[in-house]
DNA sequence: CTGTTGCATTTTGTATACAATATGCCAGAG
DNA sequence: CTCTGGCATATTGTATACAAAATGCAACAG
């Protein structure tokens, strides 16, 4: 909540074990809808059930896993209305990032931000795909970061955890791309010029945009068994 | 997350222990920066350790707790920046909730929403604070529910139990009051009209009105104990 | 008198044993 | 052949025992 202080970020074994957990759902190897045997689990990651039943707990407040009594834990299955809910407050959150950044950003951070999206037009001109999406995590993180609050950045990293579980970088197509792109570059000079109300009306599209490119990837017959197949 | 399953919603362990412990601190009766020990709690609870350190993980991630690794939980204790920040998170939410609402609301919505401003009117003109207060928040949690939105719902309504841990209702001078009644018959107002921008500059600014008055209050004296001390 | 070091006690962290519940299979009735 | 009931097995839920770490106090050195 407030990050000033620092006992060493000692970690203790549920967190730990959240994390490996985390990465391991996001990165697919724990597919949507999985089930979770917790003896199996814990023999897997060498810890026992106790401190792995803590770490089902925090990942399912964090809406990456759903508890059912006596029945144990499963990855979350987003539908097509999660997705469509989680993006409109993404927009949100962000459009409000965008709003607080500009009353606090230096020339120094729009430098920055200038340095970023030279960096992510290289990736988009060279169809580095994996590099264009870190890079552009990357900007959106920095804006979250700039707006200089709390509350909304872990909100907002909560949130995006979530939806990186779609692991929906797949397909984007070339006009989406290029509009993307574009998007950020109007973005930046929305910030450099302070005008807050201009770079939150551009966030609420850009995020709208995603929003209906993930929800036509999720349309698309390939992609529905990513998402465990439990969409009405 | 979705909300359709109905298992009978069989409460487990952890689960009661957690709101047990969410009204003791909601209420006041857990005092912020205060230390839970464990094993204290637990025989007070009647519940063994293992589950109520789940419930801990859980109110922990709804950010009613912090805990220290090796050295326990404890009671959040939010600074002015924190109560800033999620107040500037609410207002975008519940403006988003606006703009959604807008587009889904029926008359008999409506309808409804005029008849608990009215009781809510009648609450103000016999300064009948508590009765206030519940319809005022029935009112914002309707508002809530009307834009179909699980995700932004879930997420409104966990910062919404954080900020009552802080228990602002005791100072509300009547001019402020007045305001905030007149606030929402215009909000009513703007739904009515199907006007989402509107609504949305209307709650925007309506929690705005409402963070001024809890962080007024918090540069109170007489309130600065409630906080736990932990502000700069 | 002050500051530091080491020990006793308390408290938290983890593992495991036991209890309760759910799941799947098989037998038998219809 | 299908459906129901009951049993065996597997899995989750809870309590407790043990290990590790932190805290507080007291004794000692400076």
């Amino acid at each position: 909540m407030d990050g000033s202080t620092f006992p060493i970020a000692r970690s203790t074994l549920p967190e730990a074990a959240a994390e490996r957990l985390r990465t391991l759902i996001i990165e697919g190897e724990l597919a949507p809808g999985a089930k979770l045997n917790e003896r199996e689990l814990s023999e897997r990651l060498g810890v026992s059930r106790t401190p792995l039943r803590e770490a089902f707990r925090m990942l399912a407040a964090d809406g990456l896993l759903v508890q059912l009594p006596n029945r144990g834990a499963q990855v979350v299955a987003l539908s097509r209305e999660d997705v469509r809910g989680a993006f409109e407050v993404m927009g949100a959150l962000e459009g409000l990032a965008g709003e607080l950044a500009v009353e606090r950003v230096t020339d120094d951070d729009v430098a920055d931000l200038r340095a970023l999206q030279i960096q992510m037009e290289a990736a988009h001109a060279s169809h580095d795909l994996p590099a264009y999406y870190r890079i552009n995590r990357l900007i959106h993180d920095r804006l979250n970061t700039l707006a200089g609050n709390a509350v909304l950045e872990q909100t907002y990293r909560t949130l995006n955890a979530r939806l990186h579980a779609l692991r929906f970088r797949s397909n984007l197509n070339p006009a989406k791309w290029d509009q993307a792109v574009s998007e950020h570059r109007s973005m930046i000079e929305a910030l450099a010029a302070r005008d807050g109300a201009a770079l939150r009306d551009l966030l609420v599209g850009h995020l709208r945009a995603k929003q209906q490119a993930v929800l036509d990837s999720m349309d698309n017959r390939d992609d529905k068994n990513l998402l465990g197949g439990r969409q009405p």
